[in-house]
DNA sequence: ATGGCTGCAAACACTTTGCATCGGC
DNA sequence: GCCGATGCAAAGTGTTTGCAGCCAT
């Protein structure tokens, strides 16, 4: 869905004097297809194209990538990491009612908020809670309440 | 440093008909006067004041107050939780060099974006990171490096 | 007095690490 | 062929839970 050129990858890869490998291709190619997943649900969708790939090189590979500041890590109101194409400033907007993660294209007020501080940016992240237009409307109904 | 006033915390707790402990008045005492700990600085802080406190306590009450809606929960960046009293919406300027945790008032358009894309905005969290002055000049000078 | 709250320790979930083998360069 | 990368399982963290006793209500 989302056409991303895995050669970024090689390149930044070959930079850093690391080797290209076919499971780190494959974990690539999937957090770009699927932003938003945990570790866990990036190992089982590797696992149905390479049965033999483990959690460990998942997470390690997922440090890799966010070490060459390919892949990002937030944590989206769970408790746990999720992963995704490195995009310098994003906008989650979190449904506490279905879960849903939409993403909305980051004003560049954001990252002037750090800058008139004297920061030198390097990601500003912001993420906004609350209930989608469908949830909104059948609150108390229910379902998954307020967390 | 700052002034909270417990009795909200009472009010809260009686409404939803929680019990008002000596603990967890101690506990929200040391949020309000320093955001931004871990459950476990927490808990050394705790300590100090009631030797006998547990960590477990330290978690059950963090987590009850952010079900009341008093305390906040944010990553900050770190891979476990930090806690802060409650403020509807906030910007967290986060010092790669230092790990020094700024704060600054949040503008109102950070919650328009979510309401433009017809949310119930709940909070809006921005993180951002980068160096601050002083870290900014001595980069590659060792420390710390990026992470 | 009664049931929620606490401390303690064991249990958990997520993530990291040690080691032998495998494979990119 | 060398050394980094992988898979497996064991070890680490941060956080949660079961249980008996304690204390607000």
């Amino acid at each position: 869905m989302k056409p991303v050129d895995p050669k970024t990858m090689r390149d930044h890869l070959r930079a850093a004097g690391k080797r290209r490998t076919a499971e780190r291709e494959l974990l690539f190619e999937i957090i770009a297809e699927h932003p938003h997943l945990d570790a866990n649900a990036i190992h089982q969708l590797a696992v149905e194209r390479n049965p033999k790939i483990g959690l460990a090189t998942v997470y390690r590979t997922l440090s890799l990538l966010a070490e060459l500041g390919l892949v990002d890590v937030a944590t989206l109101g769970e408790d746990h990491s999720h992963y995704e194409i490195r995009q310098d400033d994003h906008v989650h907007l979190i449904c506490l009612g279905c879960g849903e993660i939409r993403e909305v294209p980051p004003p560049a007020a954001l990252r002037k908020l750090g800058e008139d501080a004297g920061f030198e940016v390097h990601e500003a992240q912001l993420e906004i809670t609350g209930y989608c237009e469908t949830c909104r409307g059948r609150r108390s109904s229910g379902s998954r309440g307020d967390r």
